[in-house]
DNA sequence: TTTGCCACGTGAAACATATCACAAGCACTT
DNA sequence: AAGTGCTTGTGATATGTTTCACGTGGCAAA
């Protein structure tokens, strides 16, 4: 019951349940009761097997015949993404990205909340940024034990990142998102997502090249590999 | 010049290259001529046959037994990617999140530039962020055409999206960055990428609670699965 | 030249993920 | 009670990606 009953998912299938979750949401706002998986895939721009599948790694939701009901359906995925613990977030750096991800009302709808922000620059320090006190670095390690926070989002500059990173481990972070274009080291039981968009930019630059490339070279067939998954 | 003579790589492997890219312009800052996919790996956070294969897709760079030379490798993967064409970008959306990507320098030590700037604020227009002057939105199809821009950022909110997709591709935009957490619907000729922070929390939430629960295996944990919370 | 070592490049194996195809199950009708 | 139509859940299959292991070529020193 408690742990996760099947195998294990692969790391693209929570990411797609993430999806299925913001869509069932605005099923829901729309009134709409039930959705059958063939909906649901268009919708996210899956197929009907991907999602019957990435449902199946946690256990069988549907009813045969009728599809998913919009509510129940939710409710797993929200119990199993974690959604609705109401995380609170730790925030290091407040510049341009920092302050914008302050205002991100993304995180409160979704159960995410920043709580505590950080900034090791004396002019930033005792702002206020959508009711967040920004607070000295050296206040970090004992806020973050106090409130107990799992979660932190790193937006400092580049060459600050690991450093900064080291300290909210030290006080006793579990996951982080971070921003900076640098490939952090962390421990095996730290988890680890980055944002990087010269990644995402010079991938599509990569596939405008290539479809270039291909068009000019040889048949007039271009590259049907069209979308790109989020990631 | 090399089109791309070798079996397609894998979407990841591409994103890959990314890393090593800049790595590679890292250690030419610091003077390192040369590198091996052992060194290489270990500042990506990859493994050395990772590396090696990731090249194979495209050619062969190193020196047996020797290695990469540094300056030579990063001006193979600079090719491949599409780096340094100087791809000019155009942004809509100058909101929270708008005005810091126009910040953002990554993007020109990278050599991709916001150009323009569109928003359907009234207030907004007009204003001059960076050096870029945001224009209304009934100038976004000329403009583009105009100044031939390929790629373009979407950070305008959910709902908007999708419309201001279509404009930019009308307008003929090829690959889109989007911000807005939505999976936007193109044709298999336009590229996308999203970045999507409410599926890293999520997976980061997902990969925390899976930890407790299995740390936790023998406890009577609270979170039942069939347990349906209301919204 | 020969020897020894090194690290690349790459087939082949192992592993992971996505897709297919259909039996099983449910709702509804007759 | 049996029939019809529909959609799930899942073995089986196909496809894709990573890892392994080693042949190959290259450098340096004796
Ligand atoms: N601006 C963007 O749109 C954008 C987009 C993607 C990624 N990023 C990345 O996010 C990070 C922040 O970008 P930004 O544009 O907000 O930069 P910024 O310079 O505006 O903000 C950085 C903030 O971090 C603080 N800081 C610096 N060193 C610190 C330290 N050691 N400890 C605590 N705080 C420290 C600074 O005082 C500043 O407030 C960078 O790594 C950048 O590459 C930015
Ligand atoms: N703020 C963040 O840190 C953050 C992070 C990730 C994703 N996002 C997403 O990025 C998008 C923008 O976020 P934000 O915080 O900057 O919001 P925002 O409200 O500050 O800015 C949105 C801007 O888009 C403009 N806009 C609205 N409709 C438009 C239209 N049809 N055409 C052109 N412009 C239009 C608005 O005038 C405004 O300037 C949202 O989808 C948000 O979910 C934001």
């Amino acid at each position: 019951m408690s742990p996760l009953p099947r195998g294990k998912a692969p790391q693209m299938a929570i990411r797609r349940l993430s999806m299925y979750y913001r869509t069932l949401a605005s099923l829901r706002e729309q009134g709409v009761e039930n959705v059958s998986s063939e909906h649901l895939s268009e919708l996210t721009g899956s197929t009907a097997a991907q999602v019957r599948r990435d449902l199946a790694y946690f256990g069988s939701f549907g009813r045969r015949g009728v599809g998913y009901e919009v509510r129940t359906l939710q409710a797993h995925m929200r119990e199993i993404l974690g959604i609705g613990q109401g995380w609170p977030m730790a925030l290091v750096g407040v510049g341009n990205l920092g302050s914008a991800l302050l205002a991100y009302d993304g995180f409160p709808r979704q159960g995410f909340r920043i709580v505590e922000a950080f900034d090791s620059d004396p002019r930033r320090v005792g702002t206020v940024v959508r009711d967040v006190v920004v607070k000295p670095m050296d206040q970090l390690r004992d806020t973050i034990q106090a409130r107990k926070i799992a979660m932190a989002l790193v937006a400092v500059p580049a060459k600050a990142a690991q450093g900064v990173t080291q300290q909210l481990i030290d006080a006793g972070v579990r996951c982080l998102l971070n921003f900076a274009p640098i490939s952090l080291k962390v421990p095996p039981d730290v988890y680890l997502a980055s944002v990087d968009l010269s990644i995402e930019v010079e991938y599509l630059s990569y596939l405008l090249r290539e479809s270039v490339a291909v068009n000019a070279d040889s048949g007039p067939e271009l590259t049907g590999l069209g979308n790109t998954v989020p990631g």
